[in-house]
DNA sequence: GATGATTTGTACGTATGTATA
DNA sequence: ATATACATACGTACAAATCAT
């Protein structure tokens, strides 16, 4: 999916500074402003609005401005809902799916951030807490539902942030992780499904509490 | 939702075509021919194809002609699996969050399939089993997984033409429906969950026979 | 493998619709 | 409320890259 047009790499940019935090939601996009900023012209520019607000990172009206998508409580509330189902589902396939490497791999990636919580390193913890579930949206071995999961929590992430703040949630992330690998190494699709459940409702609860809206 | 640009009208149409198989997968579409059938300048066309590459329905490389999407045959099985996933999902939701009035819609609607069936007519019924998905879409609650099904469901209706064809299978799908309503009455999440995802399943081996690759 | 024809990618100008004074 | 300013939507022209020959 390599795109050497200044178009992607337009998308590219708008959808990290998006999903960064950078653009918050709600604020307004404009194309000849951007043009400038990336010295080219509206054309690129307005062909990477319309694939972002294809995928759900921005709003777009017609004839007037581009704004970062900001959801209604309870339409955020449901993506929160069904990025718990995906996950789960996910995890579940996991347990059935993963090759022996991939097993040993999640393993091993468990126990480096057991490391990382220890030392206390939220934005390190972070990271590899997105390389966690990268890792077993991967191990479901199902592209499609790799793809979607994926776009799903990038269009929550700017929702999500913070998550680590509070002291306290590495442990519980970590501890919730445990019960997720531990459930996939043993072949156990159900409690798979059901840890990671519960591990991202409990994100999605400390995202209510924090915006609390 | 509604755009009165012409982008957004060109993708409609494009979008309506490789639905409905006008434009088979595999197939190249030419920009130039494109903006002069519509009567248009390529630059609608061209944002038309980008939003159409966003939502999966074509793929699009540099310098190279959009081709409307061919999955790969794993691909487009991980598909199905998903897509089964999902509508069992929003089959489950409806058990539990379904309004009286929704319920006895989608039980009338189950009812008047019973004599499209009787007609045999494969047509009207495969327009009311739309709706029927439609109706437990909506019944979920839920906007995002609405859209999400929604749009795995268009991406897969290329490859589910026919699906009525083979005489019996109306019967079949009618009754595997019946199981569906039952559970969503009874309130019964799981039941529910369960008969829908039997019906995807048998959906989706109903097309491996047919394509067969 | 080089070259010409064709198609996509980008720039820019004009028109149309939206929003603010 | 009307008008003015301004941003987007579309058309046209040119540049760059691909692929056939």
């Amino acid at each position: 999916m390599l795109k050497r047009t200044s178009a992607e790499e337009i998308r590219r940019e708008l959808a990290s500074r998006i999903i960064s935090g950078v653009l918050p939601p709600g604020i307004a996009l404009d194309e000849t402003q951007l043009a400038a900023e990336f010295a080219v012209s509206r054309t690129p520019v307005r062909e990477a609005l319309r694939l972002l607000a294809a995928s759900g990172l921005i709003d777009q009206k017609p004839h007037a401005k581009a704004l970062v998508a900001k959801p209604d409580a309870d339409v955020l509330a449901g993506m929160f809902e069904v990025m718990g189902y995906l996950e789960a589902l996910c995890a579940g396939l996991c347990a059935t799916m993963m090759r022996a490497n991939e097993r040993e791999a999640l393993d091993a990636l468990h126990a480096e951030m057991a490391a990382i919580v220890h030392a206390g390193d939220a934005a390190r913890y972070a990271e590899a807490n997105d390389a966690f579930h990268a890792a077993i949206y991967e191990g479901a071995h199902n592209t499609y539902l790799n793809d979607i999961t994926r776009s799903t929590r990038q269009r929550l992430q700017p929702f999500r942030r913070a998550q680590f703040g509070a002291l306290g949630r590495l442990a519980k992330s970590h501890a919730e992780h445990g019960a997720v690998v531990e459930a996939i190494l043993r072949g156990d699709r159900e409690a798979a499904e059901h840890a990671m459940r519960q591990h991202i409702s409990i994100v999605e609860n400390a995202y209510q509490q924090l915006v609390g809206r």
